[in-house]
DNA sequence: CTAATAGCGTTATCATATAACATCAAGGAG
DNA sequence: CTCCTTGATGTTATATGATAACGCTATTAG
């Protein structure tokens, strides 16, 4: 299983999955060229094949990926690559799942959170700034000083709750 | 390093560490034989030292603590215990650490969520429902239906900020 | 008492992640 | 251009986190 996802992906929303990628990979290179960061040929593809699957990945199947051409890549390699692009704020960890999934927001404000469905493994990483404010008043009524948040909710997404309500 | 806990938890503020493990214990029993649950002596032997080393802990440390005086438990033994407590509310895991906290917290209302402190290392469970009343908003608007959320906050807590600060 | 079942011991193995060191490649100083 | 520094990658080994599978034991319902 190469590339499993893409099927998964289309399942639910026929979008233009291939222009999903290469904007991600183009947003990438404009991040790193601005930054002077190194998009290097590993690092980026890394990154195409986490938004290829377009689920939380693993860092073995992302290897397993890699591995399935040609080569035979190391451990270390992916999780260079995927320290490099965490670092550069390319992706998040989905930390419930030591999974990994490419990152489509501007952070400024906003701290990453997301919904993700246990029917079809997707995670929405969603962007208001509601939840962020929450916790950064509690925080600060408790005298806490917030520097990174973990937020990840479970649970069905609408497509799955309706097809769900559907079948029953 | 047996209990190597007790200091940390001592040197923050002076509570009653032995009181507060032994009312944890008592309500462990109480929940278990409430909902006809068996807290076996491993169970709980695990929420104790749990409990004990007042941090998040993990499965793998207890392990060693519980084989320290004696015999030579594998990781399955901690693990069937963690997974029990965590089925009975009486722990919770911190998903971005690999590790398990007490928990002395009503979830009637609330889902777990803590403030975890990068210098002390401990975990502080927060109650506020504001939070789960803005997730749960933010849910019904995109059609997510919540099953269960990971919601940890790291930065530094109000102690060690102080301390810090004073440092400088 | 006895049968059914939940809990536990034990072994092996899988899954996730990193340490340590060797090698290579890119770009600046001379 | 060559040397040299530095960051990136290759490679091997190993640490750390978690579970499968199977058999024995102990509890408890009947």
């Amino acid at each position: 299983m190469a590339q499993p996802a893409t099927n998964v992906a289309l399942s639910h929303c026929a979008h233009d999955h291939e222009a999903c990628i290469t904007d991600a990979l183009a947003r990438a290179d404009t991040v790193c060229r601005q930054q002077g960061l190194r998009l290097t040929a590993i690092r980026r593809r890394v990154l195409e094949l986490i938004w290829a699957n377009h689920q939380p990945t693993k860092a073995y199947d992302l290897l397993a990926q890699i591995n399935a051409k040609r080569g035979n890549a190391a451990p270390p390699t992916v999780y260079r690559a995927l320290d490099f692009l965490l670092e550069a704020g390319l992706i998040h960890k989905i930390e419930s799942q030591n999974a990994f999934i490419g990152c489509a927001v501007d952070h400024e404000r906003n701290q990453p959170k997301f919904f993700i469905c246990r029917e079809c493994g997707r995670a929405a990483e969603i962007q208001s700034s509601q939840i962020d404010d929450v916790i950064a008043s509690e925080a600060q009524e408790a005298g806490f000083v917030v520097d990174h948040q973990t937020i990840e909710v479970d649970g069905l997404c609408a497509a799955c709750a309706g097809a769900e309500s559907t079948n029953s």
